[in-house]
DNA sequence: CTATGTGAACAGCTTCACAGCG
DNA sequence: CGCTGTGAAGCTGTTCACATAG
């Protein structure tokens, strides 16, 4: 076991996936798992899954591997996601309305429970989802996050509003971004961002892709 | 200058960040760049941002920077993204519509050219986006592959679909797949695979904020 | 005999610091 | 004098190999 601080980066990443394959195994009705069926499951080595677990604490029975029913939980609760928790979304265009519908966030514990939008046009109507939402304007959102206790924000707005949009979600007392805008956010270390850039992740097969094919000696 | 096979994978991540920041650089009209500079607006240490570019090539001049104009094209030719390049997407669900009109893909220079999905009651609508798009059923794609020289795809199907999907794709010629699946796609090693997954972005936020409050000591 | 947990060895990425060029 | 390109140093994450437990 070890310090939150003293964790890689990677290793955590990892614990997510770990989570995602167990609850296959779950639902494969596996009641114990090795490191190595993890691992291959995963692409991952045997003495990383170990490792990896082992940062956050003894989970496993030498000679059985790790019992299936047992680690799940541990690992939710590390994520924290062992309790729902309601997130809010900002940026109702195309990929805002996906996201809101998205049954992902739902499975894994996340709630949408409201939606924020600049334009005036769009302030006021209702966008369908899991729950139908109002979509309301950014002035709304410091009430909107005391009274459901929100730390979780989706930015899904145009690159040139990102940097904007996030301060008044930090002001309003969010403490993590999901970035979907194209731009670096700069945020105090008090808050944490992830972010996805969809057309990044599609530069970097093309690179892979060009790559290979000059690699043709 | 190196190999492709020597460039560390961050680097070729990053090379895509540098790409965007540039444009934001050459759009304010700023005709050369410091690696510092470069390097305040992502987050990175100027020494880094100078031996990712040193991998790739010669690009800078000592005493002046980089030339935004020069180093623009240069960095688009790598990442193989100087041409325009179709891309299909399997799975028109939520988020796959979304993505087919985000128009995030085009500016990079990807083009959605066709979408596939299973259900045969989709099969045949016609979906909105930068140019409407007939769904087509999986059978079509080998041709459609070869029709348009598609090499990636994007796929949005569910879990539960994903790997044999994926596997439909690379029978068909496609040799990179973003995947937005939460599965870990077992693939050769000649295709390239990007994974997003929306959930786990969240529960990596999730811990960071539990990881903290946890630490106030 | 199987499978974990872990120190030690290793590899790879990042930072440093400076030579060299404009 | 400013800024790049780059070997060398430093550090962090991964793999190895084995002691240990069931």
């Amino acid at each position: 076991m070890a310090k939150a601080e003293n964790i890689p980066a990677p290793a955590v990443r990892r614990l997510s996936l770990y989570l995602r394959q167990l609850e296959i195994f779950s639902a494969a009705d596996h009641r114990t798992v090795s490191s190595r069926q993890l691992g291959e499951a995963l692409c991952i080595s045997d003495a990383q899954v170990r490792k990896d677990l082992a940062y956050f604490g003894q989970f496993g029975h030498p000679g059985i591997g790790y019992r299936v029913a047992e680690l799940i939980p541990r690992v939710r609760h590390i994520l924290g996601t062992d309790k729902k928790s309601n997130v809010l979304l900002v940026g109702v265009g195309n990929l805002g309305r996906a996201l809101i519908s998205f049954r992902g966030f739902i499975k894994r514990g996340f709630d949408v429970v409201a939606v924020f939008d600049k334009d005036p046009e769009k302030v006021g109507a209702i966008v369908a989802g899991p729950i139908p939402l109002r979509i309301q304007p950014l002035s709304e959102m410091p009430t909107t996050v005391r009274q459901y206790a929100i730390r979780v924000g989706i930015l899904a707005v145009p690159a040139i509003a990102a940097q904007g949009v996030a301060e008044e979600m930090i002001a309003a007392g969010i403490r993590g971004i999901l970035n979907f805008a194209p731009v670096t956010l700069q945020v105090g270390p008090e808050v944490g961002v992830a972010s996805v850039d969809l057309a990044v992740h599609l530069e970097q097969l093309s690179f892979q892709l060009t790559a290979l094919s000059t690699a043709a000696t």
